[in-house]
DNA sequence: CTAACCTGGGAAAGAGTTTTCCCACAAGTC
DNA sequence: GACTTGTGGGAAAACTCTTTCCCAGGTTAG
């Protein structure tokens, strides 16, 4: 009663052949089983229910199906949208995912990359930004590192120059061409919402934006940048801040699609109209986002994609080589959100 | 080389103690251990970075760490507002959230549950509506009782009638208070858009909807009824087809906010303007939907808590009586979308 | 002073797989 | 007919941990 678990042993006495052969047969190994014995295992094992237990075979062969994702948060649709990719492709392969929120602490993903390694996963996807401090980032590496000693694969969703197989969003390509347009519709005075310093992501798209506006010869003021926080309120707020010490731009430019839709709700409630009096542009393309009125300028990534192929990098069997990276190039997509500036 | 873990065994032999003795330390048994060992053994398990193989602690406890949770598509922002709960409770807790998807599946979810009861996990939150077919649901129940056979506990997300705890959304209240509001500010003709039939929450908001028309004397015409898949675009193309066949009704109410936010973009794309020629009306408060313009009118659910109560009852250990429902009340809130009637 | 009782610690038996190693037997070779 | 070769099947070790059982030594009570 208390164990009311079907071995493998009692499959094999069922069919009267030896607990070796039972197992050869279930997971199809090397060695030739008689047709027949086989039958009668497959049998046995339909008839008794057989569930093979998880964890006595990743004991044994040192290596479970689980395959780890992290992301800072789950409800951000950011993120949902490239553990939508994951997922796909892990079950798929008939692996189990592992979902991890870090909610940006170091501290956490060091907590779950423990746990991930104690559980012998096979795989980890790494997604979100890189921190830019030095010295959580030995520390990530050193993880990483650690598990990968173990037999374990990581592969990362914009985290560049992480020891293993990268998926990386262009942001700087992304980031200028969007400035080109933006450009070449008359606009002259930027302000930016900027992300958290310290994310690689945030950087390089307010980096691409900048290089662009040089290369066009526009000055960037410094009272026309604020930072928010990637979060739809912290791109409220900031936007606020920036209205209320007052700007002369004609164009907004939040550098992810999120900020951009606090952004935008903050300047209606000051009255101000987008596109006619300010231009607004965000990043990303964010699926749930994209009945927002006005209908949102953007960079499109495909994050499912970006999420799919992750988790295939980190899968792959064969690959055994240098660290790959796979580039990914945004499109800009100009929608309703911006216009030409008034005169 | 080829191991490169370090076992308790290990730990053990460094600190000049038993192997039973060492595990008596890491996790604490009821047994008492000398200080002076008791430090020894945690020096040395700091020293030599030890980290329990949770396989092999799965395997000796017949009990993981996991907790399986199991949604229809982790993208769609309902889906992954619960999830947020769920995960914060569980990391909390120190255990590890299994994702899986279901898509709608029942042959997906029988494989997910199946790998579940595979790995020992330790409870399952089932999050999603049910679905009224009989046979499928049957499995269902047959696959939760087998699961809990084997200690596992089960909580769920509305989805009533199922042998488990369960958090469980008034839908028919909600959507019953929302007409009354939607009837007070003068509308008699409704249009409806509705969910899958084969799932209880889109029927039970369609029917709270519905009886609450009926006690106020009002007909709900059959061509005025359509079905969406609860999606954007679902609910895109079920109100392009509600407008092709030309209706008379004067609020629209889509069963969930996603569908409405595909309505509220087939009538823009009509020329048809919302709330003035017709208002709209959602259910759920997405979070990231509430940007929306003119701001969904809807009733707002919890999501967030929901999941959070699932995870927490599932886990809860002391009580082992009856199955509990936890049942939700949703608010109504009133925005830009809705307004009374023209003339 | 001895009997009963604690208490800390160690040996060993599982938990359910995988996988290696070896044996038995049949078939083919000279 | 003995010897090799090949093939199917079984015994047992390994994976790492938990937990029970038991023993030795010290403490207390009578």
């Amino acid at each position: 009663m208390s164990s009311s678990y079907v071995t493998l042993e009692q499959v094999a006495q069922h069919a009267g052949v030896s607990l070796a052969t039972a197992s050869r047969v279930i997971n199809g190994s090397t060695r030739q089983v008689s047709e027949r014995l086989r039958e009668k295992v497959n049998a046995s094992a339909e008839e008794l229910g057989y569930l093979a237990n998880a964890s006595a075979q990743t004991l044994a062969r040192n290596s479970s199906s689980l395959v780890g994702l992290l992301v800072h948060d789950i409800a951000d649709p950011y993120f949902s949208s490239i553990a939508r990719g994951v997922t796909r492709h892990t079950e798929e392969q008939g692996l189990v995912t592992v979902l991890g929120t870090t909610h940006r602490s170091t501290q956490k993903e060091s907590t779950l990359l423990a746990t991930l390694r104690a559980h012998r996963a096979k795989a980890i996807v790494l997604v979100g930004s890189r921190s830019t401090d030095e010295e959580s980032n030995t520390r990530l590496i050193r993880e990483i590192e650690a598990f990968q000693q173990q037999g374990g694969r990581v592969a990362c969703v914009s985290q560049p120059g992480l020891p293993a197989d990268t998926v990386n969003p262009d942001n700087h390509t992304g980031a200028a061409e969007l400035a080109r347009h933006l450009i070449a519709l008359g606009h002259r005075r930027f302000a930016i919402l900027a992300g958290p310093t310290n994310l690689s992501t945030a950087r390089e798209r307010l980096d691409g934006f900048h290089s662009a506006l040089s290369a066009a010869g526009i000055e960037l003021e410094h009272h026309n940048i604020v930072h928010g926080d990637f979060t739809r309120d912290g791109g409220f707020e900031s936007t606020r801040r920036l209205m209320r010490l007052g700007t002369d731009a004609t164009c907004l430019f939040a550098v992810n699609d999120v900020m951009a839709t606090g952004a935008m709700a903050a300047l209606r409630d000051s009255g101000i109209r987008v596109p006619q009096e300010l231009s607004v542009a965000g990043f990303d393309d964010i699926p749930t986002l994209r009945d927002l009125t006005p209908a949102l300028t953007t960079v499109r990534l495909p994050l499912e994609q970006m999420g799919e192929r992750a988790a295939q990098m980190a899968l792959e069997t064969d690959h055994e080589g240098q660290d790959r990276t796979v580039n990914v190039q945004g499109e800009v997509l100009m929608r309703e959100s911006t216009q030409r500036p008034a005169l």
